[in-house]
RNA sequence: GCGGGUAUAGCCAAGUGGUUAAGGCGCUGGAUUUUCAUUCCAGUAUUCGUCGGUUCGAAUCCGUCUACCCGUACCA
């Protein structure tokens, strides 16, 4: 039998849901429920000083949001826990203690500015800055001198001088680091708790991950956490690096990067919709192969081969998204559209927050109308302005339009039919312009456009016959009127 | 600096020695339409970062150079 396929997502919680570690959970979920196995959730929160409050929970919620489901973690248990490394500190000092007592570890009593001038002479030379070792050969006395000079001693691992660390990499294939370029590195901090590269590994072997996928950044890592596996005569799993998702710049998408919008959190809050933000997310990075686009994550599951995980760095580009989003706001419920698009009309103050059932009814058409366009729920407020000022605006290509010498009579007599419609209705005003057009002799742009740019200022806009409607009897007429 | 990686159109991307170099976003043009919306159709790389080599034949194999990215923490 082949091992079990396990893999995990590892957040820190010193932050929201990102939409780098939304992909790399993305494609850990993929890839577990693509083959069968186990997708784990496991939270890094060893650097207590960046944990943010609300970061750990967000990170789950997003994740839920997105279609994301798992099978171990904190919230829902499993037999390899806890999965919070905070909560694992005994198990970790356990394994340092081993490798202290086999002389693969040893005490540092190096203190960051020592290190830091070290480095600084190492870089002068044109090296590539390592840790000396200088602490490795302490004597227990010197030791002591050290620790009664009120010294806390941090814990370095010994790298094995001149081996080479290979890996067969799923995404880039064979990647080699020599150890020659790798110092002993600090595996459990002044303070106790233990650095990234060292909890990391303890928690996969003991939690039996067989794959590790993860972000480009870590490949460096990799070797670093090989010695540790080898140390511990651990078996180590498979890596895979995926290529980091760039910004327009080309760089990172670094959380305090401006130019997009970082967090799950915030497009879900704009209006888009998850199973959108599923199927943008998993192109980035990642290619079926295939002419299709759009897919459900269903769909991905089935198709999700990890062969096919790129290797050039994928850019975020916002207008593809826009384009995902809008072709699922388009497959959706009205009811859903609502929902996205709605608060924001209340919260630009456009609609009250207590409606009237009629008030709804409206704001529901409203929506309706701007389906085919909207990219996302909020784009409600600027789509929909010409709903909601006053003063009609209109541009030079519709002063252009109104210029033309049909136009007072068009409007003359769109506003004679209009005035005695038993119902002010879509339909009822397409029934008008037909008599409208059949008094006047004037049809297509020449009726139209004039009627159009009196009321709506503009030549585009959303079907006019149900723009009316909505805007309502009292305000076309007083627009048109106020042309004649 | 050192280590690791990536280069196919504005962007994503297929392509693994013989194809007119898929497809999508965007853009441009056309048709329908009251609309520069939607929908539909068409166009959008004589060329695959550079220079050279191998070959009857190269985006695909080899070498050179260049550009860009990631890492280089007692952060994860």
């Amino acid at each position: 039998m082949t091992k079990e396929i396990r893999v995990r997502y590892a957040p820190s919680p010193t932050g929201y849901l990102h939409i780098g570690n939304a992909r790399t959970a993305l494609f850990n979920y993929l890839y577990a429920r693509s083959t069968g196995g186990k997708f784990i959730i496991r939270i890094e929160d060893t650097d207590t000083k960046r944990n943010i409050e609300g970061g750990e929970l967000s990170q789950l919620h997003y994740l839920k949001w997105l279609g994301i489901d798992w099978d171990e973690s904190i919230d829902v248990g499993g037999p390899f826990g806890p999965y919070r490394q905070m909560e694992r500190l005994d198990i970790y000092k356990k394994y340092c203690d081993e490798l202290l007592s086999k002389g693969q570890a040893y005490q540092c009593y190096c203190t960051e500015s020592e290190l830091e001038a070290e480095r600084e002479a190492q870089m002068a030379r044109g090296d590539n800055p390592l840790y000396s070792g200088k602490c490795r050969h302490l004597t227990a006395e010197e030791q002591q001198v050290l620790e009664e000079e009120g010294r806390k001693p941090s814990i370095r691992i010994v790298v094995p001088r001149g081996k080479t660390y290979t890996f067969n990499d799923m995404v880039k294939e064979q990647v080699s680091f020599e150890s020659d370029g790798i110092g002993d590195w600090v595996i459990v901090k002044k303070d106790g708790i233990p650095t990234y590269n060292f909890a990391v590994v303890i928690d996969d072997h003991l939690m039996a991950i067989s794959h590790v996928l993860r972000g480009d950044d870590h490949i460096s890592n990799t070797p670093k956490q090989m010695v540790v596996y080898e140390a511990l005569g651990w078996e180590i799993p498979t890596f895979g690096h995926m290529t980091l998702i760039v910004n327009e710049s080309r760089k990172k998408l670094s959380k305090r990067d401006g130019s997009i919008i970082q967090f799950i959190e915030q497009y879900a809050d704009l209006g888009y919709l998850p199973e959108a933000m599923f199927n943008f997310i998993t192109l980035l990075g990642w290619h079926p192969g295939g002419e299709e686009e759009l897919f459900s994550k269903e769909d991905f599951v089935k198709l999700f081969k990890s062969e096919r995980l790129s290797k050039s760095p994928a850019l975020f580009d916002t207008q593809k998204l826009a384009w995902i989003n809008n072709q699922y706001m388009k497959k959706t419920d009205l009811d859903i559209l609502v929902s996205l698009a709605l608060p924001h009309l209340i919260s630009a103050g456009l609609l009250p927050e207590q409606m009237s059932a009629e008030e709804m009814t409206w704001a529901r058409k409203l929506i309706d109308l701007y389906k085919e366009h909207m990219s996302f729920g909020a784009e409600i407020v600027t789509l929909s302005a010409l709903f909601f000022q006053e003063e009609v605006v209109r541009d030079e290509e519709g002063l252009e339009i109104l210029a033309g010498e049909q136009v007072p009579t068009v409007l003359r007599a769109f506003l004679e039919e209009v005035e005695q419609l038993p119902e002010f209705t879509a339909d009822e005003v397409k029934l008008a312009m037909k008599r409208v057009q059949k008094e006047t002799g004037y049809k297509g742009k020449m009726l139209f456009m004039p009627v159009r740019v009196a009321i709506f200022g503009q030549v585009h806009g959303p079907d006019l016959m149900k723009s009316i409607e909505l805007l309502g009897q009292d305000k076309v007429m007083a627009r048109v009127q106020s042309l004649l």
